[in-house]
DNA sequence: GAGCCGTATGATACATTATAACGCGCCTGT
DNA sequence: ACAGGCGCGTTATAATGTATCATACGGCTC
């Protein structure tokens, strides 16, 4: 799955002006289903409306964000529903949670690599996750070094979105 | 550069066998007030105590942790104290939080570079910091590619230390 | 169908992590 | 002296995350 359908080099991962949202999260829970499919994992209702939750704000959301936003028939799940839900989500790698806001952003693409990259804005908290050979390698060439044994590793950037950045080259 | 030469299996930012841990610690010491001194910022008894504690333990400690074991004639400070010293301290680059763990680490080295990086054992907690221009380049190239003014970096590679490590080649 | 078992759920309570708010005392500059 | 800023000490509370237990539901065997 590594041939995801990811923009061409240069052009940026953060939702762009004419970006077709209904599509968007529609493709992302298909792929999904289908991951849970393929592990024979059921993607419940609970899980599913997480997500779609998720895709749907197109940002890392809190937990208890997940739980105010959370359509149940008017009352609101407890948070351990929405924290079970989001473990699922991340076991499978379609959610990440970005440790340095504490909140937690779908993941659209397949993207199952061991180094993953996130590009959070300080100022409207936006995010994209990224993934690179460059960074793979740099993260396994340092553990590489101290004789640590990779596991997995997570890059948070902040600064800038292309809408905040000051210079809007 | 971190060159350790060290014969021994476990040469690594991570503590050796040898390691000389008072002057470890008390260097790290004289370098903070080095830093505070030149910023004109005081490194009052509670962020010394603080950063030194979490120097002796030379590992990440919780904020709670560093509470309990925070000496102060038979009392615990409240957790705002901690908080305190911590955020100082980070300020200055002389303590990182390891997000993913909710820790804190002090840091020995003077880096103050954009991208850092640490090393998490997933067994025994222990942590090291390390930098390389190879993780820097990484970070500033996907940033570059999303159109994204990256202002720092942290990535945090979880796995086993060389200590935790099954195969102790 | 009846009984059993594993998983996901719903609910309550609790644990952990972090911050807000406020007043005090110390130092410093005038 | 005195005003202002800063760090401290304290209390309270917010924000985040888990443990636990009972229940429901589906699949399985008998």
């Amino acid at each position: 799955m590594k041939s995801a359908p990811e923009p061409k080099p240069g052009s940026s991962p953060f939702p762009v002006a004419g970006h077709d949202h209904q599509a968007c999260v529609d493709g992302a829970l298909a792929r999904a289903a289908e991951v849970c499919e393929h592990r024979g994992l059921p993607l419940t209702e609970n899980r599913r409306a997480v997500l779609r939750l998720l895709l749907e704000s197109h940002r890392p959301l809190g937990a208890y964000e997940l739980v105010k936003r959370f359509d149940w028939g008017g009352r609101r799940p407890a948070p351990a529903q929405i924290y079970r839900a989001l473990r699922f989500l991340e076991s499978l790698g379609l959610a990440h949670r970005i440790a340095s806001r504490n909140a937690y952003l779908a993941c659209y693409a397949t993207g199952d690599g061991c180094a993953q990259a996130f590009l959070v804005c300080d100022r409207c908290g936006a995010a994209a996750e990224c993934v690179g050979d460059a960074l793979e390698a740099a993260a396994r060439g340092l553990a590489q070094a101290a004789r640590f044994e990779f596991r997995a590793g997570t890059l948070e950037i902040s600064g800038r979105c292309p809408d905040c950045a000051p210079t809007a080259a």
